[in-house]
DNA sequence: CCTCACTTTCCTGGTT
DNA sequence: GAACCAGGAAAGTGAG
């Protein structure tokens, strides 16, 4: 359940680092969570009170849960000097164990009804990100660390102005992240072959190192050895100017074995029959729906019409192939897919703009109606 | 084991 | 010349 509780501490870190007006940024707070205080303050579009239709329950504090009764017990005129405190002590996690004879038993017929009512619609609600977008949001904490961004899902609220200074983190909307390369690291096992410039006009030696993906998931700095292509089928060619060069073979290599590998996917490769993978329109769209989250890689050109452009292209691609253990992947090789799409009418065709694509009508969840952007 | 959908990789040629 | 776009071809992956 880290994908909500992310998202909502994504949005609101966001909102507090990023924007500039909001002067009243606590430095203290010591709870992972926004106090509703802090939220009221610092958020407008929150009207006090209705913070909670905002943050998943799962994620409530005792006081957030406590918060979230008393504005109950106001709206109902339920007699609030029935209850004992002692029963409002629970936070998120454990309210959202409760079944409906449980709230009743604790909060009465009347006030429980109302609580379970609007516990189910929070719940409810926060469900429908889905686990595609939790792995989305884990990928973006993982790629935020790499910045030398605090996590944000260790970002305290009010403590992310201090924690960018401090760490001098520069993150701007024109930053470049292909610049936050380490070293032009040549893909596992390539030397077999010919290198990245050499035989990919567009493959960029200046491209992000995802290989820091690797290591946040491995933890360890090695190599993840699902990326050692085998020295096999290699291929002698002759070039124009007539030397023997060695080619890589059409089409990909194959995987080697995950065993050695630990990472946020293992957990779906244990179950029995794992959903597909996100398919990587949908991983753009959850990027794209979340533009809060998504630091400036991409952007909607046109949201109503589904038209988005991508800001950081080559970040986008070290991201998805982060997601599917892809070391090498780039921009060059995600806008491919992204081309076949066309023909399913996943994408619709955007004539002349680059980095810009368009949802067609076989695509879903990203129109303004389905992710409510009322909210 | 096979099929199929999807994705990745390589490539050539064109455009911005 | 670099970056991007378009799309054919071949092949890997995983679900069913």
């Amino acid at each position: 359940m880290s994908s909500p509780c992310l998202s909502s501490i994504l949005t609101h870190a966001n909102r507090t680092m990023y924007q500039t007006g909001i002067a009243d940024v606590r430095p203290q707070q010591p709870s992972v969570l926004p106090s509703i205080n802090t939220l009221q303050i610092s958020s407008s579009a929150y009207s006090p009170g209705q913070w909670y239709r905002h943050i998943n329950p799962y994620c409530w504090t005792a006081d957030n849960v406590l918060e979230w009764i008393s504005d109950h017990v106001e709206t109902t005129k339920f007699d609030a000097s029935t209850l004992s405190l002692a029963y409002c002590a629970m936070d998120g996690p454990a309210l959202c164990q409760m079944n409906l004879e449980e709230i009743i038993l604790v909060f009465g017929t009347q006030l429980g009804l109302h609580l379970h009512q609007s516990l189910e619609e929070h719940k409810t609600k926060f469900e429908l990100s889905g686990p595609e977008l939790s792995e989305t949001c884990q990928l973006l904490d993982n790629f935020l660390d790499n910045l030398n961004f605090p996590l944000l899902s260790t970002i305290k609220f009010g403590e992310a102005e201090e924690a960018v200074n401090k760490r001098e983190f520069e993150y701007r909307d024109d930053c470049n992240f292909t610049s936050l390369a380490v070293e032009p690291k040549t893909p596992l096992g390539d030397s077999e072959y010919l290198s990245d410039s050499e035989y990919s006009s567009s493959s960029n030696s200046g491209t992000f190192d995802s290989s820091s993906f690797d290591s946040l998931e491995s933890g360890s700095g090695e190599s993840d050895p699902e990326f050692c292509y085998p020295p096999i089928s290699k291929v002698h060619i002759k070039t124009e100017k007539g030397e023997s060069r060695l080619k890589r073979p059409r089409g990909r290599p194959p995987k080697l074995s995950r065993e050695h590998t630990s990472s946020i996917y293992d957990n779906q490769k244990k179950k029995k029959h794992a959903p597909r993978g996100t398919h990587l329109w949908e991983f753009i769209r959850d990027i794209l729906i979340h533009p809060e989250r998504n630091q400036g890689l991409m952007k909607w050109e046109d949201h109503r019409e589904g038209v988005f452009k991508f800001l950081k292209s080559e970040a986008v691609a070290q991201m998805w192939g982060q997601k599917k253990k892809n070391s090498s992947m780039t921009y060059e090789k995600l806008s491919r897919a992204m081309r076949y799409y066309y023909k399913r009418e996943i994408l619709d065709r955007v004539d002349g703009r680059r980095l810009v694509y368009k949802f067609g009508k076989n695509s879903s969840g990203w129109k303004i109606e389905e992710i409510g952007m009322g909210m």
